[in-house]
DNA sequence: TCATTGACTTGATGGATATCTAATTAAGTA
DNA sequence: TACTTAATTAGATATCCATCAAGTCAATGA
């Protein structure tokens, strides 16, 4: 219980890390709350996953959509969506049958902002 | 020489990837070489040593103004700057005695992008 | 030339992780 | 109930990676 297994971005605590890394440096709890969201965009299956269903019609997809065109089995790819809902960039749901994942935009935005370098920075 | 070692993101051949990955599926190429990037900023300290070189006065820092207020030791610091280094993130330059690190600001511009969240997508 | 300081490289090690097969759970249907 | 399909979990394994101690390289100065 002393080390908690990293919360995920979204829900709350993550507003202070809305800020870009160029303007102040980070101190050391911001970037082990970041980091671990972009650990998980450091693996391709996981950038094309997220990005096939951020871009899907309605803005989710079902995992029966996701698991064509990677070389990769269907526990791998079960692996990958785990690790990309627990950090929170995606969010998933059941109807009926199948499995529903959906983009978490306001992660993939915090991200972004963490990442963007304002005009006039450092000229 | 089958498989290069993943260049840099700056120079050249990543103009194909400077697109929210909301607006269209990364294809596997794309992805493979996006995912380095993120995976570099993966880790806290490195993200940290990001924000303290970009966030510097001047754009730059030296080595020596980044190994103080960590917990590991010089080589790991220099293990990290390595790989920032590797991938692009920042460049460095020895002056006389000392080297300093300055961040890639249109290498993470385009990771910014990547993950940006256009006004009005999936609504 | 030798000593000192800054930074990096090398080599080893323990822990994390991507992947697979096999087994399991969940929902629908004959 | 039994069968089928969708998705996940469990367990095993091979590889990757963060870290450190020790050694090396580079620049400066006594």
């Amino acid at each position: 219980m002393s080390k908690q297994p990293v919360g995920p971005l979204t829900p709350v605590g993550m507003d202070d890390c809305r800020v870009p890394l160029v303007n102040e440096p980070l101190n050391a709890d911001q970037a082990e709350r970041l980091a671990p969201s972009f650990k998980a965009l450091g693996d391709p299956i996981r950038l094309r996953l997220l990005s096939l269903i951020a871009s899907h019609q309605g803005g989710e997809a079902c995992v029966c959509d996701l698991t064509d065109g990677f070389d990769v089995s269907a526990p791998t790819i079960s692996h990958h969506l785990k690790v990309l809902r627990e950090i929170g960039l995606v969010s998933s749901e059941r109807r009926g049958t199948w499995v529903y994942y959906r983009a978490e935009q306001s992660a993939l935005d915090l991200l972004s902002t963490v990442l963007s370098v304002p005009q006039g920075v450092n000229a």
